[in-house]
DNA sequence: TTGTAGGCGTTATCAG
DNA sequence: CTGATAACGCCTACAA
């Protein structure tokens, strides 16, 4: 039935004619799958499984079809046809800190992993506020994603129970921690203390010292400490965190050398964690200054393999998180939810675990 | 009217009582307007005007909704609500490498421009791959998005073609090349050339390379190159520009330096100009094994001013761009068009400028 | 393999 | 300031 034309039932002879007034409202310029399957000679439908369910429509059809469909430059509204299907194929990503490189595989990872599928990533960056984490989680929700990539697991109360009464996965990546109602691909932050801790224990160390940047917003910072600390206890021996306050982080790393470097010889540390590669490379850098050498008068140690790392002398011992892996997994569990339609049920947690890459800065000579 | 009741008005009655035979196809669960709407016991429209033009409800009901709101926790389908008003506030972002630095700063940029305004950003990595970035141009069109933005401007004929028949507008960014079609935020690459080239040549210096790595998708980097072998020519001077080949970048600088420190020296440049601050790092890493010094031996300078460029030493001199600010601009550029509704019209150009960050490593002693 | 009818949840339009 | 009605463009359910 062409637009404009009423048909006229017996229901519609009882209105005044005066019944279609409205002007339509159709956007000019593009067209819908009505005009393809006008021009095709067939039902709309057919159309819709041209694109849905190519099987289901006929050689023939199908060829005229792809003909109409590239002359015209038809590209079915996504808008109309995720609504009707109430299948948004969007997946909502919440990053702490877009602009930095971990997070930046982080993306790539998942972008790399929805790149088929026709699943699309909507992006929110919050700086590490939990309340603008919020703000995008609601507006992310609206869209009624087919899922939810977050990127901390402490919530405003609100947030989380946004989350809890969503009906699609949600998950949190990155860190890895206890008890939480979601799913979670990443690795446990205390681990990375742990690992490098164990490292110096190794050889024989016993005064080890935690070098971490007052930096509130960084929880995962604090969580590495906490691995160290830990570790230490269970090993008897003393934890000794260096707190720098410092805005820059390779600053703070150099800060923690030059304290380090006023210390009576017998009271020095034999080894230093850095909580970040920045911190470590800082700490390289400055050294020269005291006359300092790694490892020859301390073993260093960071976090996060930053691509300098392996390229100064000494070269920085360091933990390599997977961002990248952790992204593209956090993807394939989100398609193979879908798949299975399991979406809720029984969170799954998913460890990517870190690599501890040996270099000289940490070689202990006893 | 709660679902299930059929009006009986004098029309429905005219036809058999099987008329309400389809099965309702509400996912359950979620609350939509019209439920809201019933509790307040007001119009769906009411509500809509609610969240879409506040002041326009009185405040007796826009409380009432208010608390409704809260309790159910509506949250409006935007699938439904950007179908009906055909402006979707979706931006598709279009990214060569998400993973690096400098478009996660662009990204970053983008997405606190649009923090407001409810704008959401779709965003899709290429992996430098015209084709990708067709598929995602294709893609991002069936959700005719608010606007889209590029970060290159060789597109495949499909692709450019798409973009010209877009009813939004099309932003450029990063670099900027002439008579493009398109907005385009950002700065010409070849400036970057032209800026450090010129530096040296004040210096006095007239033996002037261009270090530049294999990397054919990176076509920016061969832009810089091309404004540097047309500084020299205008000054009367031969271009001389060294290829390395070479997958890492940092590698690709410290192998200049290894041809550098082989030639005569009677022969050698005065200065070196980086493609990257990466290859400028590479090199300065790895002069100590030639007792290279710089400047005293050779004048280096990179560009994109790495973090890391100005801890170093020499510290390196280098080019900084601004791509937040280049990012932050393109979401600008757009609200405005968005608020002006001069959506496609005459294509502007926005330049971002770079700037010389002046450092040891360049200060040739002449 | 193809088609018909109507719903998905919202907003534009027009009327009070 | 509030409401009735009909789009928006596609897809599910059912029918042939």
């Amino acid at each position: 039935m062409p637009p404009g034309t009423v048909a006229s039932t017996d229901a519609s002879r009882l209105k005044p004619v005066e019944s279609r007034v409205r002007t339509p409202r159709r956007k000019q310029g593009t067209h819908t799958i009505h005009d393809v399957a006008a021009i095709a000679g067939v039902s709309s439908i057919t159309v819709s499984r041209y694109f849905n369910a190519p099987e289901k429509v006929s050689a023939s059809v199908r060829e005229r079809l792809r003909q109409i469909i590239v002359e015209t430059g038809y590209v079915p509204n996504q808008m109309a046809g995720r609504l009707a299907s109430a299948e948004s194929r969007l997946v909502g990503a919440v990053m702490q800190n877009t602009a930095s490189l971990t997070f930046a595989a982080l993306v790539k990872g998942m972008s790399d992993g929805f790149d088929d599928e026709g699943m699309q990533l909507l992006l929110a960056n919050t700086d590490y506020s939990d309340l603008r984490e919020e703000r995008a989680i609601r507006s992310f929700i609206g869209w009624h994603p087919s899922a939810l990539i977050l990127t901390r697991d402490d919530h405003t109360p609100d947030a989380e129970a946004l989350l809890l009464a969503a009906r699609h996965p949600i998950v949190e990546t990155w860190g890895v921690v206890k008890d939480r109602p979601f799913h979670q691909v990443g690795f446990p932050h205390s681990e990375v203390g742990t690992l490098l801790t164990e490292h110096f224990l190794a050889q024989g160390a016993t005064r080890i010292r935690f070098a971490l940047r007052q930096a509130p917003q960084d929880f995962r910072a604090q969580q590495r400490a906490e691995g160290y600390v830990q570790t230490m206890r269970m090993a008897g021996l003393q934890a000794d965190v260096d707190n720098a306050q410092c805005e820059d982080e390779y600053e703070a790393g150099a800060q923690t050398i030059d304290r380090f470097a006023q210390e009576p010889l017998a009271q020095r540390p034999q080894a230093i964690i850095f909580a970040s590669d920045t911190m470590g490379v800082g700490a390289v850098l400055r050294a020269p200054v005291h006359g300092l050498r790694f490892p020859a008068d301390v073993g260093i140690a960071g976090f996060g393999d930053a691509p300098i790392s392996a390229r100064l002398s000494p070269a920085l011992t360091s933990v390599r998180p997977k961002p990248y892996e952790i992204g593209l997994k956090a993807a394939q569990l989100i398609k193979a939810l879908k798949a299975e339609k399991r979406s809720v049920a029984e969170p799954s947690t998913q460890i990517v675990p870190c690599e501890l890459i040996v270099r000289e800065s940490s070689r202990l000579q006893t």
